[in-house]
DNA sequence: TTAGGGTTAG
């Protein structure tokens, strides 16, 4: 009954109700692989008329863990093929199938079910929450080893890994139980890191050092791991160095590659040798994923050239790039300008006899636009496909890009158009690149159609697409379009850029209606956002063309509260313009304005 | 047990 007021009480929370039925049937199912026993079709008959009888009075009658045993005769309740089908039948009730375990175990001298069968069959469920309830209310302490496997699985298959862990606490706290196979805690640690949570690798870590467990390499690979994406390489360069020096166990390269990569991607150079030093010392020689790590971050960080010596260097020390060290080489090169290289390392990649692929056909086509040479471009976007690989949405909008900024919008609506026709699926990227394009080339109408089929095909925008677009309209002077694209920015839950507002600003002006760009610039400032100093300008020349002189020179003081400082042709312009005769006032208020 | 990457746009 202890039992029992437990499972109600629990039940109030809505603990038992982490079966699904899915669950509960692999229960059953796993009960019933229990049963080896075998019995004659009339027997079998009978157990199941006893089966479903049984079901009848547990689902009927709140309380029947007292009076069971007495209405049923016990070689047939506690029979398997009886449990069985009485698991089955009760599949679809948690709460029930639990009760029914709970009753069992407190039989199980009476029959097979041990509470090492129990637990092994609610942990081949994935019913974690059930297992820890089952061992907490019955109080049974299963064989160690079945607690180890069921610690393995928790661990290994636990959806829930913060919930895993507790689950590891509690089997210590009340059974002084803790898994002592170090596979159980290297996959805690290895899942915890894979989704990303290192507050969970340093627990199950510490842990694990609580329970006496001593870490292998994979261990360590994951402490590095966890150092490197909380971006505290350099504490995990320590911890390499100290335990490479212990001789105890010597950290695999792929740990040190890790490090490499964070290093380079700090642009920590001197760490980066530190760090390939240590490999050498200790006898875990570099890879050429080393090295590629390298090259990629010396790449990244615009230091091609730098790169480059690397890449050549490692050539002569034996290593061999491959497609992909060729790719990110030529990329960099081709991003760097240096073309000539970049054609260099081409031919060798191909005279090696390797096969560039998708991705070294992308750098290069993208290479090809930034230089303005498009012909050069299509030339190896054909030998791309003809070579068997595949174009893709980057491929495609690499070269809607490349002919949009080369002034070939036609083309580039061409290629926009014909997506479809080949199969891929255009993207707010692609939509965006295309209207950009049209807005450089002055075709707005283009440029607006474009953006409600974008709407109509249900693509979201993102901001820096709105922006571009509202910038673009703007300077066209067709404010109200801006506007009408701002507030369908605003709708969709995005925020403006700051910048996006100077932009408004200024369109108004270069429309003449100063008046709704000094509201604008108001509401800017109320805001606390800071224009920028171009929008100043602006307005206090187009009030001042608008014989606004005071709002002008309103305007002006703002401005000079925002740290700037006027033009000297503008205020030449406006000091002119002020001290004419009308404006013998304002002129004074101008000098008294640029005279503090 | 674990387990490699890269290209467009921003």
């Amino acid at each position: 009954m202890a039992a029992m007021r437990h499972l109600l009480r629990s039940n109030n929370n809505g603990y038992l109700y982490c079966f699904s039925t899915h669950q509960i049937r692999r229960i059953a199912t796993a009960d019933a692989t229990l049963d080896h026993s075998t019995c004659g079709v009339k027997r079998q008959k009978k157990l199941k008329e006893v089966a479903r009888r049984v079901c009848d009075v547990i689902r009927r009658r709140p309380t029947w863990e007292s009076t069971l045993l007495s209405e049923f005769p016990q070689e047939d309740l506690l029979h398997p093929s009886c449990i069985a089908e009485i698991f089955r039948r009760q599949s679809g009730n948690a709460l029930l199938t639990l009760r029914f375990y709970l009753w069992l175990s407190s039989h199980q001298g009476a029959n097979r079910f041990s509470p090492e069968a129990i637990l092994s069959a609610l942990s081949k469920a994935k019913a974690w929450k059930a297992s820890l309830h089952f061992l907490r209310s019955t109080k049974c302490r299963p064989q160690t080893s079945s607690l180890e496997s069921f610690a393995a699985r928790l661990c290994e298959e636990g959806n829930d890994l913060e919930e895993s862990l507790e689950t590891i606490l509690e089997l210590k706290r009340v059974l002084d139980f803790s898994p002592s196979l170090l596979l159980t805690w290297n996959t805690a640690l290895s899942r915890s890191l894979r989704i990303g949570r290192t507050d969970l690798v340093w627990r199950f870590y510490e842990e694990m050092i609580n329970c006496g467990i001593a870490g292998d390499a994979t261990t360590i690979r994951c402490i590095a791991q966890a150092f490197c994406k909380e971006g505290k390489m350099s504490e995990a360069l320590e911890l390499l160095r100290d335990i490479s020096k212990g001789g105890v166990m010597t950290p695999d390269a792929f740990t040190f590659n890790k490090l490499v990569s964070g290093f380079c991607r700090a642009k920590n150079y001197e760490k980066v040798s530190e760090t390939l030093h240590l490999m050498i010392q200790i006898g875990c020689k570099p890879t050429i994923f080393t090295y590629q790590e390298v090259i990629y971050g010396l790449c990244r960080n615009g230091m091609a050239g730098e790169a480059y010596r690397v890449f050549n260097d490692i050539k002569y020390r034996g290593y061999v790039h491959n497609v992909f060290s060729y790719t990110m080489m030529i990329d960099g090169l081709c991003k760097m300008g240096q073309v000539e290289h970049a054609r260099d390392v081409w031919q060798e990649m191909m005279r090696n006899g390797l096969v560039p692929n998708e991705y070294t056909y992308n750098v290069v086509v993208y290479g090809y636009c930034k230089m303005g040479d498009m012909d050069e471009a299509k030339k190896m976007y054909e030998e791309m496909l003809s070579r068997g690989c595949k174009e893709s949405i980057v491929s495609c909008n690499t070269m809607i890009g490349g002919l949009c900024s080369n002034g070939r919008i036609d083309e580039a609506w061409e290629w926009f158009e014909r997506m479809p026709d080949r199969g891929i699926d255009r993207d707010s990227n692609t939509y965006s690149i295309m209207i950009q394009g049209f807005c450089q080339g002055g075709r707005m109408k283009e440029a607006l159609d474009l953006y409600y089929n974008l709407l109509e095909v249900g693509l979201q925008p993102r901001v820096a697409f709105y922006t571009r677009m509202i910038q673009a309209f703007c300077e066209e002077g067709n404010v109200s379009m801006a506007t009408e694209i701002l507030n369908d920015m605003v709708s969709r839950g995005l925020e403006p850029l700051v910048i996006t507002h100077d932009y408004m600003i200024s369109g108004h002006c270069r429309r003449g209606d100063a008046c709704t760009a000094m509201g604008l610039l108001w509401k800017m400032l109320k805001g606390k956002m800071r224009p920028r100093c171009a929008t100043f300008e602006n307005l206090v020349e187009s009030l001042s063309l608008a014989d606004r002189a005071g709002d002008a020179l309103r305007v002006l003081d703002a401005m000079y509260k925002a740290g700037y400082v006027l033009g000297t042709s503008l205020c030449h312009s406006l000091v002119g313009r002020l001290c004419s005769e009308n404006h013998q006032h304002a002129g004074e208020h101008l000098e008294e304005v640029l005279g503090r």
